[in-house]
DNA sequence: CTCCATAATATGTGCAGACATAATAACGCA
DNA sequence: TGCGTTATTATGTCTGCACATATTATGGAG
């Protein structure tokens, strides 16, 4: 392979800096040299060390500050990113096959839980959609959203008997921010009949509340049968 | 006119192609101007240009392919990035009082389960630590862990009555990966005795797994309080 | 000694040019 | 026609330079 060639490259500079990080050569709380002196020392140019130092501030392993200069992070915050797939993607990549079902599609009040979050008044109408996606024919997914139709006046003519809302809203609906929230929480009875568990099972929930700049586009829930894990690297 | 001085920036390019992105000027699937003709555009460096799509690239709304170009991504796969703080920095940032309690510290031989994930033989033994960690004096978290002194003999000397094992790790054992798994369970007798809590209720769980290289350094089961909820943006 | 204006400095970013790399397109030969 | 070689091309990255910006350090006035 190409091994000294990369020598330079920023990503050797970057194992470089990260094995100094890992093992302690630079201690957390220490400073750690400048891009000049470091750009000196592995014979490149500074941009070089920069986008090496980036990388590794972004991940959180380094803090930088102009002037005052760069220091080894004290309490290291972990990033791990979550991807967050179309559910038929995720099913399929698992190797499953994929059925959905849509329960209702009808205009009505949202609870005001949901009304508050969505920073909505409490007796707006919203479009309710209610879904299941199977995964080998076995319940896999409880999908209960909530769309403002006023700012994606398109769904007003989508049916989603066919393409889930989840699907034509990402193909659709592009949205600009995003808040998401993981919990866990017993079963309700409907859930319960839904995903075809006992009562009281404990559940994994995923919510997401999505925005187009300012207005609220969608609220979901998504009730997920139980053994469901979501994995994820640091 | 200094108006669009930052026009030049790549943050400002970032912007405008978000925004035709989101407009869909630029259709999923379809390609995206290349580099040097965005550049003439906007009048800018293709560094500039390219700094800007990078970027978006690794958000995951284009995909970019050498000689083959670039194109808006056909089905977007949000990536959320989720902090981890150490627990007591995390209860004290949500303004409540953090107390921790060890529960437990041996040498075991961890279940199948444990050691195979880790990677090593059934008849090992890791250091196992148990421990509470209290907000506002309420059980918060349920931490139950085991350590590969082989790879950290540090932790032999530490008794983690004072510090906790996940602040001690973060300061002496550095790790350069590590695997994430988020479910929910109902709570074990155990465990809704240490969180105070009914029996069965619902859980949230948090399994962490850290390597240095190849070698597993911790291996982590966090039970949170019923009503923990984990945020994060998109 | 305190406070505020000013200088110094490390990082952040931009530009133009060059070469590297991966992958496709075109071509030529059997 | 089919296949392997070669050209082409868009992105990936590096260099050297310049200026911008955010902070800290300095120093002078009161």
């Amino acid at each position: 392979m190409t091994a000294p060639a990369d020598a330079n490259s920023w990503q050797a500079i970057h194992a470089e800096l990260m094995r100094r990080i890992a093992e302690r050569v630079w201690q957390p709380g220490d400073p750690v040299p400048h891009e000049v002196d470091l750009a000196a020392e592995f014979g490149c140019a500074r941009a070089t060390v920069n986008r090496a130092m980036r990388e590794i501030a972004q991940a959180g392993f380094i803090e930088r500050r102009r002037k005052a200069g760069t220091r080894v992070a004290l309490n290291p915050v972990r990033r791990a990113t979550l991807e967050i797939p179309i559910t038929r993607i995720d099913v399929e990549s698992r190797g499953m096959a994929w059925r959905y079902e849509l329960i209702e599609r009808q205009f009505a009040h949202p609870s005001q839980i949901v009304a508050a979050r969505m920073g909505l008044a409490a007796d707006v109408r919203l479009l309710h959609v209610r879904a299941r996606h199977f995964a080998d024919g076995k319940p896999h997914l409880y999908e209960d959203r909530w769309i403002h139709t006023a700012v994606v006046p398109g769904a007003l003519d989508a049916d989603f008997s066919a393409v889930s809302a989840n699907e034509w809203l990402v193909q659709n609906a592009p949205f600009t921010r995003g808040d998401v929230t993981l919990s866990a929480a017993n079963a309700s009875t409907i859930e319960a009949r839904l995903l075809n568990t006992p009562e009281n099972a404990a559940l994994f929930i995923v919510e997401r509340l999505t925005w187009h700049a300012f207005d609220p586009i969608t609220h979901v829930r998504l009730v997920y049968a139980p053994g469901y894990r979501m994995e994820m690297t640091i």
